[in-house]
DNA sequence: GTTGTGCATGTCGAC
DNA sequence: TCGACATGCACAACG
């Protein structure tokens, strides 16, 4: 066991401490003591401790809870995460997974004696699955599409070992790592199907039931480990039903290096959250924006679905693929005018932030870094306020974050993991543009608001305004028109415009309920943005006006003459990446001949003539005669003006009869008009 | 006067 | 009915 963090926040900084051979539950959530400290983070329950029984199983001293690594092949357990986790070196399964309880032991397994406990680490959570059977249909129903789909996930199970039944009478506790979340659903999947071959089949039962799953995934550290089984797929689902849709083919898997993707399952509208389809087959589907549930639904404690990262597949794989990690989403959050505001606290979902973010005891809470999708990392104040016998907990000190994104109230704020090394990673979707009604219908519901009754909140065939992943939203965002082709290319961060691309899905989507859902939708958005926040909030030409600002001003945008950019090849395009922010260039006027040939103009900083350019010339922020390479005789100061004084007056009287931003960007016909013929410009 | 902090309260959705 | 949460509001700190 190498060194290892303490879970106590007082000690962590010492990561070379003994750890006692003793296991910790709390909610779920699994640590060691830290010899030094004698103590781990909170509460936790000292209740499991583990003893190596027999090949392959392990017993709590305590609460006599067995664990199995399901293959039976041996106890070598194969050590794959950081707080612990464990997986058979012979199956890679995880162990955990198969935790029963001590009357539940299959025959055959013969007695158990307790031996000394070893040094194996076993951190578990816990994942009842409902007792009243009805678990074991769904999870039938789960494995029988996913024999259909990966048999050779079931190969291991039918070799007729009686391993654990979810089918039998009393409920099993199935526990995970907190730190495991991702390899833990990825198990789970496994598990159900290896349950299959034990469980009575009921075709009845369609439904995942999701909401007895671990009571939490929260870490005591804000470092947030992730297990990941070596060789999987970079995207791991937190949710253990994700198990479902997503279900994660490990890339050594042929049919994952064949190049199929897992195929996101499209629940038909339901409360109690994940529906397996047959219809998970369509190739489309990687293109759905799926509402991922969270594994933790746990009771009345569950995510709702409002909260639930919606992230297409397609987007999953290439944010894996593109940034060579993996990537869990974890929740989402449309801002509040409170969290968007100055006060700069955001109002984090208590379910989210007790499954997902570190837990605190004092209401001072305790600071989290977080990274944006630049990689720019902010601390924040992760704190709660006492509030009715409950929490209320806020993510403090987020106003530059949000300014920084140019986020508003009404967009959506994602957080994610990036896994290895379990980093908190932002990002966000824009709010549609105001005014565009179908736009802010369909928006609201891709948030997760309205509608979601109708649409059961769990898989929504529709688009988002931006695509998933803040990293291709500011991507986008970062205004570097390199970068900007590259999100473009890729098609997920589409800003306002993009989203009318995919338009018809959130048009089939309602077309059941159009007026319900508009009425909702205005309803859920006006609780949203809030009454009193309408300050900011503005019309729709406003906003129209100040998009197509930004939509000129990125003309003026030029690499920086300083940086040199790296060339990154993405699906056979060569994209320039510039490590440093774009600058503004030289405003420049654009005129067009009647022909339709157009031409470009700029100013000397010198001597203020005006010279012609080519049309897709782009100036650096001072430009000169001198720097006038496309015209070696107008290349110098001394040069004569091209341009005759009346049109030039003419067209900077254009130019500050417009606004601002549109000074740069004088429509060439109108220019033409107004100085009336062509002679307006000599060449 | 402005801004920040901590808590209270009303609304609404989920159960 | 209850819990979550958006936001109001009183008070403190600060310039």
């Amino acid at each position: 066991m190498g060194p290892r963090i303490c879970m106590n926040p007082k000690c962590r900084t010492a990561n070379t401490h003994e750890w006692k051979k003793g296991w910790l539950l709390r909610s779920g959530v699994c640590a060691d003591l830290c010899y030094d400290c004698g103590s781990a983070y909170e509460n936790f329950i000292f209740c499991n401790t583990f003893h190596l029984e027999e090949p392959g199983w392990r017993e709590c001293n305590f609460c006599s809870k067995r664990l199995h690594c399901g293959c039976r092949a041996s106890n070598s357990f194969l050590e794959l995460l950081d707080y612990g986790g464990v997986g058979c070196r012979s199956c890679a399964m995880s162990p955990r997974l198969h935790l029963i309880q001590r009357d539940e032991i299959p025959n055959g397994f013969g007695a158990l004696t307790k031996k000394d406990s070893d040094d194996t680490q076993t951190p578990i959570f816990e994942n009842r699955v409902v007792g009243d059977g009805t678990a074991e249909g769904k999870l039938t129903q789960l494995c029988r599409i996913m024999e259909a789909n990966e048999p050779s996930f079931l190969a291991p199970f039918q070799r007729g070992d009686t391993i654990v039944s979810l089918g039998q009478e009393k409920r099993e506790e199935l526990r995970l790592p907190f730190g495991e979340v991702g390899t833990g659903f990825s198990s789970a999947t496994k598990l159900s199907s290896r349950s299959s071959k034990f469980t009575k089949p009921d075709g009845s039962r369609s439904m995942l039931d999701v909401r007895d799953m671990p009571e939490s995934l929260a870490q005591p550290s804000s470092s947030m480990s992730l297990g990941v089984p070596a060789g999987c797929s970079n995207f791991v689902p937190p949710f253990s039903n994700g198990a479902a849709d997503g279900r994660e083919p490990c890339k050594a898997h042929p049919s994952f290096q064949q190049g199929q993707r897992s195929r996101p399952i499209l629940p038909k509208p339901s409360k109690t959250g994940l529906t397996i389809s047959s219809e998970t087959k369509k190739s489309t589907a990687s293109q759905l924006r799926i509402a991922r549930p969270p594994a933790e639904g746990r009771g009345k404690n569950h995510l709702l679905p409002r909260y639930w990262p919606r992230i297409t597949d397609q987007e999953l794989q290439q944010l894996s693929g593109d940034l060579n990690s993996t990537i869990v989403p974890l929740f989402e959050k449309i801002l509040s005018a409170s969290d968007a505001g100055r006060i700069g606290r955001l109002v984090l979902p208590k379910a989210c932030a007790e499954a997902y973010f570190p837990h605190i005891s004092q209401s001072e809470g305790v600071p989290l870094r977080v990274q944006d999708v630049k990689g720019k990392e902010w601390v924040f104040q992760f704190r709660f306020w006492p509030n009715n016998n409950s929490r209320m907990y806020v993510l403090e000190g987020v106003t530059p974050c949000i300014q920084s994104m140019q986020l508003r109230a009404g967009d959506t704020i994602t957080f994610s993991r990036i896994d290895p090394g379990g980093k908190l990673v932002m990002g966000f979707r824009k709010a549609p543009i105001p005014g565009d009604m179908q736009d802010a219908q369909t928006s609201a519901i891709t948030n997760g608001c309205p509608g979601e009754s109708f649409l059961s909140g769990v898989t929504e065939n529709l688009p988002t305004v931006s695509g998933y992943s803040g990293h291709f939203q500011m991507l986008k965002g970062s205004k570097d028109p390199h970068i900007d082709a590259l999100s473009e290319h890729l098609s997920l961060a589409e800003g306002g415009n993009g989203w009318h691309k995919s338009e018809n899905h959130g048009q089939k989507t309602n077309e059941d309920s159009p007026q319900k859902s508009l009425l909702g939708m205005e309803k859920k958005r006006t609780r949203n943005i809030g009454s009193k926040s309408k300050r900011l909030l503005m019309h729709s030409e406003e906003a129209m006006e100040l998009r197509l600002t930004w939509e000129e001003a990125q003309d003026l945008l030029r690499p920086s003459p300083s940086a040199q950019p790296n060339i990154v090849t993405i699906e056979d395009h060569e994209f320039e990446e510039y490590d440093e922010p774009p600058v503004f260039g030289k405003r420049t006027v654009f005129t067009a001949r009647p022909s339709g040939e157009q031409e470009q103009w700029a100013q000397c900083d010198d001597c203020s003539k005006w010279r012609k350019l080519p049309t897709d010339a782009l100036l650096p922020p001072k430009w000169t005669c001198s720097d006038n390479v496309w015209d070696s005789i107008r290349c110098s100061c001394s040069a004569a003006e091209e341009m005759i004084q009346k049109d030039l007056e003419n067209l900077l009287r254009v130019g500050r009869g417009m606004s601002q931003a549109s000074v740069f960007l004088i429509p060439a016909q109108v220019l033409y008009a107004m100085t009336g013929s062509e002679d307006s410009f000599k060449n």
